[in-house]
DNA sequence: GCTCACCGAGCGGAACTCGATCATAGAAGT
DNA sequence: ACTTCTATGATCGAGTTCCGCTCGGTGAGC
């Protein structure tokens, strides 16, 4: 069970993903150069007022193409907001792998910077939480990021640092990630490189509440 | 400085209201009435499909009935949030009075009743969040509902419990504030009546994290 | 009777389709 | 290897449908 056994790989929960799967390899930029499209699009206009002709003009695309690999409108953002959270993952791996943690908190504190930082350099990060509610009516078979996220993290915890794993940790991860979540985004909302405020105040908030059940940091291992 | 002065009265940040005020009795019915099918449709579709058609249909008016009172689409379902935070506020007012909170934590907990009551009763409620991001660009001036309801809500604590008041409490109460609402929003994700889990834990959380800076519930008064 | 409220056909524009056209990969031929 | 050759992937964009929104005409309240 390595760190990209637990991030890597496909989206959670592909939400018809494309259409049509790209073979050839211009195709495959295509794709991604619609999505970047998208995002920088967002950034400018929001979340409502986009439109599928801002994108493909954005991309350098028709409208067919569009419509070529995602179904609809939404499925765009839902496109867009599914790469943004696995470039976050591969974030993560890569600041754990070149930060080598040495306690449970150095690895939680690693996911912090890589949402940060993303929030920072990544256009339309800011629009794509991991909290998708409000937008899907109930669908309650669909599982949330946060709580795959908070699943994974919970391997690595406890492989690695020895935190008691089991449903308890993953419920406390998934309470966790929602917290972060909302204060980092609270932190973005109207300073684009995210008040530090609340970013500090944010990591105070998952230290001490993950302290309350597992102990002092420097207890564990 | 009373409690109705405190949460009662006019939304924060009306997004331009109405179009015309209603003058007649019918018509302030009427618009109610929108509110009301808006709410129901939102629940059924969910925010992005939602139309203003539906929502006309539902309410048993016509198309042109709509507009008069909205000027678009997200006119409509800015109101319905405005109106679904109002009646929270009124509610935590409400709850407020009737349990006779005797500490600060009290308080708190009566917006979190208030807050998991409405969730489980209001239609719609589950769409409006405090945190209405993600949805316009970034226009930086405009305030969130959370930061007047923290303002508020340190007012009340400062001056009935002796909480030291100013823009530290006001801030903790924000920062809490924005953990409450994700953390319930994922109680009510899944689950129509609210996880017990979750919500529980929304409290501890909320609880654990004030009383590290404002001492023992019973300590203060 | 004067204004407020309501209606719903109609207009404009955005979402989305589809058959024609172009590009590419890789097989077949030399 | 190096060039056709061609099946299929990829792209385009005019056209269709549907939805957001307007506006002049009709009815209900004061």
């Amino acid at each position: 069970m390595s760190l990209s056994d637990l991030f890597g790989g496909d989206p959670v929960v592909s939400g018809q993903q494309v259409r049509i799967e790209p073979t050839q390899q211009r195709s495959t930029a295509r794709l991604s150069g619609l999505l970047d499209a998208a995002a920088v699009v967002v950034d400018e206009v929001g979340f409502d007022r986009i439109t599928t002709a801002m994108v493909a003009e954005r991309a350098g695309a028709s409208i067919g193409t569009v419509y070529r690999y995602y179904p609809d409108r939404v499925a765009v953002l839902q496109a867009l907001r599914e790469r943004a959270v696995l470039r976050f993952r591969q974030r993560v791996v890569e600041q754990l792998r070149s930060s080598g943690p040495e306690n449970w908190w150095d690895a939680v504190d690693c996911a912090v910077t890589a949402f940060v930082d993303l929030y920072r350099s990544e256009p339309g990060f800011r629009i794509v939480h991991f909290a998708d509610r409000e937008r899907t009516p109930i669908s309650g078979s669909e599982e949330l990021e946060s709580g795959y996220f908070a699943r994974q993290l919970a391997g690595v915890l406890a492989e690695e640092f020895g935190l008691h794993g089991g449903p308890e940790l993953i419920f406390r991860l998934e309470v966790t990630v929602e917290m972060a979540d909302s204060i980092l985004s609270r932190a973005f909302h109207s300073d684009p490189n995210g008040d530090e405020r609340f970013i500090a105040e944010c990591r105070r908030v998952m230290r001490d509440y993950l302290v309350g059940y597992y102990g002092p940091v420097a207890a564990s291992v």
